[in-house]
DNA sequence: AAGACCATTGTCCGTATCGGTCAATTCCTT
DNA sequence: AAGGAATTGACCGATACGGACAATGGTCTT
């Protein structure tokens, strides 16, 4: 790419990347107009095509944008430091929550980029993925103690309950199109842990 | 559209119908090709074209199709019969896994349409959507006596946990793009209810 | 065998859109 | 005014689009 972009004020830099993350993640990659993100972004095409040099670099540029702010909201809400299950719950999904009312498109972007198809990029997308995210993941459940929690019941069935509402919580609001409230929506989960805390937890809270 | 598509052999109105599925769950009404959908058929262009006058009635008549299968889901599997709500929970999900199972894109479909937004067609989708749905859904609280539950927690809070779960739940289902195992699908979905038995009712049971 | 009927296809059309190029224009700085 | 950088409009060849229509080929009847 054309590394005259970074010196770009950076309001227009972001209009020009918010633009690319709401065409691609609107559309299939091969489907995707640069036509569109141009007239999104407010500027020419030729623009466009002046800062990246051809479609893929735009596509790829976005991709590694979206998991470079990932990465920082997960580690700048303590995501990766060691804690509790609960704890590391709240602070997975209020920074998840903050990302997807500041980078709405951005998060629908990196989802629909994932499960891209097109081997123009999905290979690319893939290699990227792994080296960002992939070690990380999957030591929740070591940094538990069954003590804590009331008996009889699987351990894993409860963390894979809370991952799929989560889940469920975040595909709810990707789906709606009017304007967020983060207070509300953090507040709903933050109820949401409670009432977890209260009915896993022998101590209650 | 044209009568003699209902005289086609069944497999083979399967087969134009899937088709159609398939793409319009993959791409926006507007970037959905007609050519597409009868390559995915293994029929001509103008096979489709004779069936189907013209895109717009081809996918309405989809989106009929897709509400009409739904409605005989829910029903067959007895999702309106009035029963208490883990029953009823149970049989929606049911209803609902195994309609994913036998029909993915035809899912997928109807998601997307739903919040399809081009002017051709969004009017008609959600006029239809009313008449189809809006009335029979909200009923599943009325039915619950408060009683059988364990004390203290909010009733709604637990609905809504749940409701969320189950859709993460499809969420992941509809991402997963290889073969499905129904029985694992319901044995998965059978735990969770027992789970959430274990924990919501005063019975346990 | 001839014709009638009908599902199915190939071909064509006019238009729109695609990614990408490039010369021209505007804008800013000195 | 001049020089360079930012930005654009016009353009290109290719291709894809929805849709129309005449032709093809098979099957049944007579």
């Amino acid at each position: 790419m054309n590394e005259k972009f970074y010196l770009l004020p950076e309001e227009k830099q972001q209009k020009i990347i918010n633009a690319g993350f709401r065409v691609f993640s609107e559309n299939s990659y091969k489907k995707s107009p640069m036509n569109e993100i141009a007239d999104c972004a407010g500027i020419s095409k030729s623009l466009l095509f002046h800062y990246f040099h051809n479609k893929r670099e735009l596509y790829l540029f976005l991709w590694d944008k979206a998991c470079k702010i990932t990465m920082e909201y997960l580690t700048g809400y303590g995501c990766y430091e060691p804690t509790d299950l609960f704890e590391m719950m709240e602070r997975g999904m209020r920074a998840k929550i903050r990302m997807m009312t500041k980078y709405r498109s951005m998060t629908a972007f990196a989802i629909k980029a994932f499960y891209e198809k097109d081997p123009e990029v999905s290979l690319a997308i893939h290699d990227s993925y792994q080296s960002y995210f992939e070690m990380k993941a999957q030591d929740a459940l070591t940094r538990i103690d069954p003590d804590d929690f009331v008996e009889g019941f699987d351990l894993k069935m409860m963390y894979r309950e809370m991952y799929l509402a989560s889940e469920g919580y975040l595909w709810e609001i990707i789906q709606w199109d009017g304007e967020l409230d983060v207070q509300k929506l953090e507040r709903d989960f933050e109820d949401m842990l409670k009432f977890w805390k209260k009915i896993y937890l022998k101590r209650g809270e």
